[in-house]
DNA sequence: TATTAAATATACCGATTGGTCTATATTTTA
DNA sequence: TAAAATATAGACCAATCGGTATATTTAATA
């Protein structure tokens, strides 16, 4: 029964390719970093690319993709005691914000790639801008499963209003660099929290 | 001798340079905009931009200070009775939130400017960085201006919880196309403007 | 009016862009 | 082991990139 075999490495040079173009293309911008600089990076053929994806817009989209399923996977597994069934659901809002304290405070934070692909696909039918549209939804969505669970008033509400702290720091520390904003965006989500609940 | 310094010129090319640049990187970004582009579309010639800004990062540095002076300016000439001294500052603050939801709804609007350019160009010491950041600097001292007269206990925080909720609503508008974020965001405002003052 | 700054047109540059083609080699799987 | 995917190197492409050079013309001011 030799069934537990981790994964079938296919495709391994894709693969390579999709994490070296998500660092690049978070780091610089999707523009200013070209093709010959991703493939060179990742060690991979320029075919690689071309055989897997049609374009380079394409290629974008499945990292934007890409990222948008880890982070859910990530909320849903329970990041950071978000996801703790044992805490209240309130607690867990506010779990939410220290940990977005500690990724402002990564030397390799650049804010979010969501909107980043947003600000530069800015055309709402490009499917790059659709890939940042669906993420944002989904993490509403995820919010909106814990402000029910907690018994808001108005869980849909409530959700979107800790969504805008959320998307409202992470702008402004990107922009500023002050990561303070997580600490003051926790403070609005306390009060908000408290009339709301 | 004391003369009076000459007057300066008046450089019409290179104001509908920087007028159509304005309007061609805010809709498109900044790197998939072109030199050519621009120069075709404003019907000027090549050496009109590099007569008057170094390079295209310095005439994209020049579009954004000059974005941010207009900005400020008509903020504090009293835009849409936010300066309007009749008005009790709370209703001033949250006349900015009507504001910017009838900015959502313009067909032409495509998010903030500024965040768009920190996203574009992501290093803190690039010049173009630095602009975006010195303009969130300046929105969140005019902010600070009115929570402290209104009275607010911490003006400082409020204005800063105000700025979050702005920030978040024209990312999130920018990003999931949804005009309602800034409806949200003014709910949200009035309940931390009620535990604040 | 003479001077001079500003704007013009156009040709040119090397580098880079996203993308294609071909022919060979390496893995994976049936 | 053979067949079928998958990955390889690298030449090649037209188009565009940001930026420069030069010589000429337009327009504002002293």
């Amino acid at each position: 029964m030799a069934q537990a075999e981790p994964r079938p490495r296919r495709k391994r040079g894709y693969e390579k390719l999709l994490r070296t173009a998500r660092r690049l293309f978070y780091q610089r911008g999707f523009h200013a970093v070209g093709i010959s600089e991703i493939i060179a990076e990742a060690g991979v053929a320029r075919m690689t690319l071309y055989n897997n994806a049609a374009s380079k817009d394409i290629l974008i989209e499945a990292v934007i993709e890409g990222v948008s399923i880890d982070v859910m996977a990530w909320l849903e597994r329970g990041g950071a005691s978000i996801a703790e069934p044992t805490l209240p659901p309130a607690q867990r809002l506010l779990a939410l914000f220290d940990l977005f304290e500690a990724w402002f405070g990564e030397p390799e934070f650049q804010g979010c790639i969501f909107a980043k692909a947003a600000a530069e696909f800015p055309a709402h039918d490009h499917p790059v801008h659709r890939a940042a549209a669906r993420h944002k939804r989904r993490l509403f969505e995820f919010l909106q499963d814990i402000t029910t669970e907690a018994g808001a008033r108005q869980p849909a509400m409530l959700a979107e209003h800790m969504l805008l702290l959320l998307e409202g720091a992470t702008a402004l520390a990107q922009q500023t660099g002050a990561l303070i904003a997580a600490r003051r965006a926790r403070r609005a989500a306390e009060q908000l929290l408290a009339a709301g609940l």
